[in-house]
RNA sequence: GCCGCCAUCGUCUAGUGGUUAGGACGCAGGAUUCUCAUUCCUGUAACACGGGUUCGACUCCCGUUAGCGGUACCA
């Protein structure tokens, strides 16, 4: 067998990329990539009726925004195109003849109603539904004279009776399945497409495929595709069967009934590729030096199938959050700057990205709330008032002001005092401010008014909220006309 | 129903026969502080159950139960 690691990605093109096929690609390129091998995608559209246009365009986008980028692709190409199935019909056309002149395999004519009563009346006779093998014993000559005359058929691969079936997976060891309890698998559907069975195990094989790596839904399929190595003759990969993300409460594998499972809805909330794939690593896996946050070549360095969890992890949000927070306040000012032009440019928030467009400006409010921010969207909600005058009508104004400070004598005073004192400033540094400061907390001593109550009201009246960054770090930034101008605004609500 | 996988705090996990069962998220409290946030400290909380094996089981074996997956001319 080829020397060089070659694992894959298979996913079938229904829809946006699943944040599944993002984990499934991290874990096969960490495992080549850690070996010096390849990572391929390979597209599984086999299934015409569930295909929609543009799948896979969008998977390619987002395995280049986590940089994981295939070496061989439908988009990269490779040695051995095409890398979509629906390209490769002849190839399976063969095999699946190869099988049948080998007797293990046969033509089936059964229509899907007659199936479907077989079933229906095994279902209500207690045994397990399967293919009654109907017409296992066609002959080929006959087979191929009702082909000839346009019959509707279906080629069935052969499960040999009362034998069990070694499975060897990696993490999991030996598994043994009953032959009897495995369906004569369809091969070759109606509409001359090959069924994933088939393709899987064709494609693997002409691509030189050294380690399939799938999801732990595919276990019960395995003994299928072991058989077909075998009808063959070929070379069995190894085989890895990883735990299946559940959605948050564990009812089920994620989806969109709960909560959200598109890579692009990540995106789009502003969770950073990195900390995505952060997470996605240390749901089944634990860095060898127990860290929590750590960068995917550590994973790539790292890695190995022994080391996987062996329990479907639940998808928790609130982790994946903390983590992205991290990776956010790791960032320099300037790459996080970056980072929101390129968020709300694919967020298309042209409102947020004129705000942005004083790149000066932003680069002073960007570290005032940079430890505030858990995801990118966070940004806007948190510095609105840099960029505008805070939105209030006048009763509402007038609401807040005093539920922050006390009456709304001493809230005058208080702002006309901190006016004033804003207005004597001659030169706009950061230790003349503190002066001001100084001058606030004097005042509030010599009335006896708590620091909250002296603080708050200048707050709201900068701001229009009750949280913000330390005050004189707003009005610093804020700058010398537009604190006068609000506080201006406010004394008059009054 | 049948087949398979699996089982440590609410969640993600460390642990491989003898531990005060460790860490992280979350939650609660505290410190710093003009508010929010950050950071730091403290606390909270777990070996599903029943049999074995053993001097000794979270750890090994068997069963039960729960969960998940599969049971298609979907992948």
């Amino acid at each position: 067998m080829n020397e060089t690691v070659r694992t894959r990605i298979a996913p079938s093109p229904t829809g946006l990329a699943h944040l599944g096929t993002i984990y499934q690609a991290l874990i096969n390129y960490a495992y080549a990539k850690g070996r010096g091998g390849n990572f391929i995608w390979r597209s599984e559209d086999t299934d015409q009726a569930r295909f929609v246009k543009g799948a896979e365009e969008n998977l390619n986008e987002h395995l280049h925004w986590f940089g994981l980028v295939p070496d061989e692709s439908p988009f990269e190409g490779g040695k051995f195109e095409p890398y979509r199935q629906s390209e490769r019909l002849e190839t399976y056309q063969k095999y699946a003849k190869e099988l049948i002149s080998k007797d293990h395999a046969y033509y089936c004519f059964c229509t899907s109603e007659r199936l479907t009563k077989v079933r229906e009346q095994m279902q209500k006779d207690g045994i397990p539904p399967m293919y009654d093998k109907y017409c296992i014993n066609l002959s080929i000559e006959e087979s191929e004279e009702r082909v000839k005359k346009g019959e509707n058929f279906v080629i069935r691969m052969k499960i040999p009776l009362d034998e069990t079936i070694k499975v060897y997976d990696e993490v999991l060891g030996e598994i043994l399945f009953d032959s009897n309890t495995i369906d004569d698998q369809v091969l070759i559907k109606s509409d001359g497409f090959p069924t994933y069975h088939m393709a899987v195990v064709v494609d693997d094989y002409l691509m030189e495929i050294t380690h399939m790596v799938r999801a732990r839904e595919w276990l019960p399929s395995s003994p299928k595709q072991v058989l077909l190595y075998r009808y063959f003759g070929w070379e069995l990969p190894k085989l890895i069967h990883v735990p299946v993300i559940l959605n948050s409460d564990g009812k089920g594998k994620l989806s969109k009934r709960h909560g959200h499972s598109s890579a692009d809805y990540y995106r789009l909330q502003g969770f950073l590729p990195k900390a995505i794939l952060n997470y996605l690593a240390q749901i089944i896996w634990n860095h060898p030096k127990g860290k929590e946050i750590f960068d995917v070549k550590d994973f790539v360095k790292y890695f190995d199938f022994k080391d996987i969890s062996s329990q479907g992890p639940r998808f928790d949000l609130d982790k994946l959050k903390w983590i992205n927070g991290q990776y956010i306040r790791k960032l320099k000012v300037t790459e996080l700057y970056e980072m929101l032009v390129e968020h709300y440019t694919y967020t298309k928030d042209e409102e947020t990205l004129k705000w942005l467009e004083d790149k000066d400006y932003s680069l002073k409010v960007i570290p005032l709330i940079q430890e505030r921010l858990s995801i990118l969207s966070d940004f806007k909600g948190l510095v609105s008032y840099f960029y505008m005058d805070p939105r209030h009508s006048e009763t509402e104004a007038k609401n807040l002001l005093i539920k922050s400070g006390q009456d709304k004598d001493q809230i005058m005073v208080l702002l006309s005092f901190v006016h004033d004192e804003i207005k004597k400033v001659e030169s706009w540094k950061t230790v003349n401010l503190h002066k001001v400061e100084t001058e606030i907390r004097n005042l509030a001593e010599k009335n006896t008014w708590k620091t909250l109550n002296a603080f708050m009201p200048i707050r709201v009246a900068l701001t229009g909220t009750r949280q913000s960054p330390p005050l004189f770090d707003v009005i610093e930034v804020l700058g010398q006309e537009k604190t006068l101008q609000r506080l201006n605004q406010a004394i008059q609500s009054l």
